[in-house]
RNA sequence: GGUCCUGUAGUCCAACGGCUAAGACGGCUCGUUUACACCGAGUAGACCGAGGUUCGAUUCCUCGCAGGACCACCA
């Protein structure tokens, strides 16, 4: 493309280069290589909203960590998956065609979730090219390292097949059990999927009448439509007030119903009036509570929301309107001592930003519970990126408290591969892609029966020795984490190139967010491990959040969005990426991003371009005997690239981006080219022939260097410039260095001294090239006398 | 309530326990010097607070304060 016709760096530059790049598929991953493989088992963005500035930056890291390891020598496995399963692309397909899935039926609305998917097919596989992302390849298709989707068969039948096989170890099971609940949604959602916020909602002190001696005593409860569900009021064992209460009754106000009163430490003295109404459905430490104590849940609320027959004068009401009408009925009874205003942390649905309610539902599960110690084994011998994330993920696993619900009300997902029969169950043979709701049953289904107390099947024969019983396919679906936990397994074939698989496993790099470590990153360890038995990762690397400007989180509603396909289309990648890398280290805290900060490293690019058009005024000549200028300067570019080595390692890119930008405006062009530019061009003959071309060497040399440094950040005009110079940075390795001579000290010393003379030349209002008299060379720089006197103009 | 991370100029971000605390963006003042006005040269501007360890602390420790995150609890 010619430099000398390129004025400034643009972002048309970049559209020719990353189209080349995007068609012309130099990544692909060569599986007879002999190699080592460096894989990395990229997040999968959801396909229906276009790539947002977080997406955006940490890709450009991922893609640093691809560029870096191939020019180590290693064969990198860099795929895009597109995730195109689930509830986001379920809200987003209600949204679009202002339908429900309840009112249109299943085989529509999954047409209208098709139909959307349809339409948002390239942009985001276009912004990541713009950006220069080095996937292993552009082209969907069955190929080590293609585009993947998960909605694709081959996804579901790795996610089924998986199933199928944890169902034959005995890990499924189906139990009615009380669950989270999204109203909306009107599915079962695990405990991962819940957020909480804070609620402002009312505190009310209720008169309730003790059995037999007619004594009033007061509770307090957010939740007094739920009084009908109430188990047990409970007072704490230390709490004086309330020891005479002990075994006695306690009739609920309203429905009369007769309650026993035990102590019981999770009551709190100090808060309410230290009596707490023990209900059936306030949230699952209640649930566990009930089951401790063996009492019988009382579910007063049904699946859409509104309350049932157990909730007596309540029932049919929606909850809000129920607990408004008991309140009603308490003031007019006189049972209402107190109310008062509080914030109360309320779980709501991170997918639908519902409040969560607590229903009972036969759900499948996969248990996870008795395999907490065994992940918290295998997670130790993963390196964590920075070592202290580890502790989210240790913190999510000592809190999870019961097996995971696999199974979904929903729609557009991977269906349960199972059909049923009364008590017995088939189960399809693996390596097929099932639809049971729409499909027959096949006929060499494996046919389990449900023990109804150890809810594990038993297999009993196939589908074929029950010609009698009819078979009813599973409406159910897979939750979206039973797919996406298994990211890395699809990316190295496992099930489908066993060799391939058992040569990559573990897969080297997990690039994630922190916000998903107790979903993906749990999920797909607890999965990694079912399989084999073994971490599944080598690396984990946890990134921050991106925020705004002010540090705030990004958001829709509070309209401070980047879109960094506005950035792309007005600065280009190679500022995205340079700018990334420099704002700070996205392992260690958040970071806040603003357009103006992206626009000012253009400024950079510019001078990378310029100073490579100044060098490339010269022919690189065999290396000559250099100068103890040049060799100064040598020793510490050598330096750096060790340096870089270690921290490109450990997934640092800022540390070295903050040194090639000082390398480049403070060191190179402002000092080394200064110094020897009058040696370089050599017009008046003072220097000798050798001494001359050392200086064109050495500037060949630290810019080559400094190139090959940049790559992995900057790849566009790296390449665009090493081109000129015949160099392939694609292909190229990582140098060898030679360590510990640097003495920066030195340079500084330099830098010193020229930014005296320079001073003291404006300050005599003189140009910088005239003659200067009167200065004196420091001693230290004595070594460097020629080069500064000519320099400097000094006589 | 528990745990973790982070506090450096207006903003962002550096600095093996030691020298004048670096650089960028933004200010201000000058200036076209054969790669570069998306430039060059200057200039103003900062270590959250209190203890401790140390000859010496922005750096290490303790406590506090502030911001963020995660977990738990919230009748």
């Amino acid at each position: 493309m010619g430099l000398k016709n390129i004025k400034n760096w643009s972002v048309e530059i970049e559209k020719k280069i990353t189209d080349k790049w995007k068609k012309a598929e130099l990544y692909n991953f060569n599986s007879r290589t002999k190699k080592k493989v460096y894989s990395i088992d990229t997040p999968p963005p959801y396909v229906n909203a276009p790539i947002h500035i977080g997406q955006a930056i940490t890709y450009c890291f991922m893609d640093m960590i691809a560029r870096y390891r191939r020019m180590k020598g290693f064969e990198v496995l860099f795929p895009l998956g597109l995730d195109r399963n689930g509830l986001p692309i379920e809200i987003g397909a209600e949204k679009k065609f202002k339908v429900s899935p309840f009112k249109i039926g299943r085989e529509k609305f999954i047409e209208c979730c098709r139909k959307l998917l349809n339409e948002t097919s390239t942009e985001t596989t276009d912004t990541f090219s713009k950006m220069g992302i080095s996937f292993t390849s552009y082209k969907e298709g069955k190929h080590i390292g293609g585009i993947y989707k998960t909605d694709s068969p081959e996804y579901r039948t790795l996610t089924q097949t998986t199933f199928i096989g944890l169902y034959k170890k005995g890990l499924v099971y189906e139990d009615t059990r009380i669950n989270n609940w999204d109203i909306k949604l009107q599915t079962t959602v695990a405990d991962s999927e819940i957020e909480y916020k804070d609620i402002e909602s009312t505190f009310n002190d209720i008169k309730w009448k003790i059995k037999g001696t007619g004594e009033e005593v007061v509770i307090g409860t957010t939740r007094p439509e739920l009084i009908c569900t109430c188990g047990m009021v409970i007072y704490n064992p230390d709490d004086k007030r309330y020891r005479h209460l002990n075994g006695k009754k306690v009739l609920s106000p309203l429905f009369n119903k007769e309650i026993p009163i035990k102590s019981h430490p999770m009551a709190d003295i100090g808060k309410g009036t230290g009596l707490v109404m023990m209900c059936s459905a306030g949230d699952l430490s209640d649930i566990q509570f009930f089951r401790e104590q063996g009492l019988k849940p009382v579910i007063a609320i049904n699946k859409h929301g509104t309350m049932n027959e157990h909730a007596g004068f309540l029932n049919g009401l929606k909850i809000r309107e129920a607990r408004t009408k008991i309140i009603e009925e308490l003031k007019k009874k006189g049972l209402l001592v107190k109310q008062e205003k509080i914030t109360h942390r309320t779980p709501i649905s991170e997918r639908s930003g519902a409040e969560i309610e607590f229903i009972e539902m036969p759900e499948y599960y996969l248990k996870q519970l008795k395999f907490k110690n065994e992940i918290k084994k295998i997670s130790k011998k993963i390196n964590f990126y920075p070592k202290s994330s580890k502790k989210i993920l240790d913190d999510w696993l000592n809190s999870i408290s019961i097996d995971w619900p696999i199974s979904r009300r929903r729609f557009y997902a991977t269906p349960i591969p199972l059909w049923g029969s009364g008590d017995l169950i088939a189960l399809p043979k693996p390596g097929k892609y099932y639809v049971p709701w729409k499909e027959q049953v096949p006929k060499n289904a494996d046919v389990y029966i449900i023990n109804g107390t150890s809810k594990d099947g038993k297999k009993i024969g196939f589908v074929k020795d029950f010609p009698d019983k009819e078979w009813k396919g599973e409406e159910r679906v897979l939750d979206t984490w039973m797919d996406s936990s298994i990211s890395e397994l699809f990316i190295i074939k496992y099930k489908s190139d066993d060799k391939f698989f058992k040569k990559v496993y573990p897969v080297t790099l997990r690039p994630q967010g922190k916000e998903i470590v107790r979903t993906w990153l749990y999920y797909t360890l607890l999965r990694g491990y079912l399989e084999t038995g073994k971490p599944c990762f080598k690396d984990v690397w946890i990134h921050q959040h991106i925020l705004d400007e002010k540090g705030h989180k990004m958001s829709k509603s509070l309209g401070n969005i980047i879109d960094p396909q506005e950035i792309l289309k007005d600065y280009g990648g190679e500022a995205l990426r340079f700018w990334s890398a420099i704002e700070g280290d996205l392992s260690r805290g958040d970071f806040s991003s603003s357009k103006e900060k992206i626009r000012a490293e253009l400024k950079t690019l510019n001078k990378i371009l310029n100073v490579s058009k100044f060098v490339m005024l010269f022919n690189k000549p065999k290396k000559p005997r250099l100068t103890e200028l040049d060799k100064t300067f040598i020793d510490y570019i050598e330096d750096l690239t060790e340096e870089f080595d270690k921290s490109y390692e450990t997934y640092d890119f800022h540390h070295p981006a903050l040194k090639l930008r000082r390398f480049l405006w403070e060191i190179f062009a402002s000092h080394y080219v200064e110094i020897v530019k009058s040696r370089a061009y050599n017009n008046d003959k003072k220097f000798s022939k050798e001494e001359s071309d050392a200086a064109k060497y050495t500037l060949h040399f630290l810019l080559e260097r400094f190139l090959v440094l940049l790559y992995p950040i900057l790849p566009q005009i790296t390449t665009t410039i090493a081109e000129e110079k015949k160099i392939n940075l694609l292909k190229f390795e990582w140098p060898k260095s030679k360590k510990g001579k640097s003495n920066l000290k030195l340079i500084y010393e330099i830098m010193d001294f020229n930014s005296s003379v320079w001073k003291k030349k404006k300050d005599a209002g003189i140009s910088l090239r005239n003659e200067i008299k009167g200065i004196k060379i420091p001693k230290g720089l004595d070594k460097f006398k020629k080069d500064l006197i000519s320099a400097h103009n000094i006589v």
